[in-house]
DNA sequence: ATTCATGCAAAGCTTTTGCATACAC
DNA sequence: GTGTATGCAAAAGCTTTGCATGAAT
């Protein structure tokens, strides 16, 4: 991630590469106002906290998500695919979703629409929260 | 849809109409803020708009929508279905799920996860506007 | 008569921006 | 040395809330 980001010819501040590692330790959605939180005593400021993850989306290696309030990132870093958010635990799975996109691809050539960007996710609960609650 | 608050119990005032019927009128992507504006002259608060748009998105007929800022509403009084929003005009498009929402169970099921919601929305050009951009 | 919705203004929360300083290249 | 990123604080958005008033049932 890192490494990316330099190969992009992104400069390879401090404050960015605790951001990454930061971001590389969690496991499930990310909101930016609780991790400025955690990472000002380590002399990160709010503002670099979100000007670092805007980057980082830019470069697609972060996806906004819109569950919870809407205000949330997910980290992104294979191909393409879609995100099952488990509202009990938090976790994020990835998950393929060709499937699904391939039909809403032919409903919307049916209705002549071009699309460019589309959102799929999904919340529910992992498998291993279904057994807890049970 | 002031038939159906009606019905469920709600009380019918004056604002609540006038935001309904103002909604009515929309045919694209509802920002709460600019609806406020446009309602404010006409002796609505920009409260009220706010808790009509939460009441009647708990009864179904309005849809969140994520798209240009994260902070929209869409009509929905139709079954379910999703939602092609073009950048363009703004023009809200909506389609059927039925074949979508089956390959969304069986993905669901041989992931074992529950799906309880999910987001599912387009963004492109309609039909109209693909042609004044060419 | 009661209960619920309203408008206003203020508060809350999240995100962005201006600017001088410090750092990466 | 130059140009970009940073931290801070302030501003800007958007949404929610407290409260007294007014309207609907």
């Amino acid at each position: 991630m890192l490494r990316r980001l330099a190969d992009s010819g992104e400069r390879m501040t401090e404050p960015r590469e605790i951001v990454v590692r930061a971001l590389s330790a969690e496991t499930g959605v990310i909101n930016p106002e609780a991790l400025s939180y955690d990472l000002h005593p380590r002399g990160v400021g709010r503002a670099t906290v979100y000007r670092t993850l805007d980057l980082l989306e830019r470069y697609g290696m972060l996806t906004r998500v819109h569950v919870e309030g809407c205000h949330g990132y997910t980290l992104c870093d294979e191909g393409h695919h879609h995100h099952l958010l488990c509202s009990a635990c938090g976790r994020v799975v990835p998950v393929d979703a060709t499937g699904v996109e391939a039909e809403i691809l032919r409903l919307a050539e049916q209705l002549k629409f071009r699309v460019d960007t589309h959102t799929l996710e999904f919340a529910g609960l992992c498998q291993a929260c279904q057994k807890k609650t049970r």
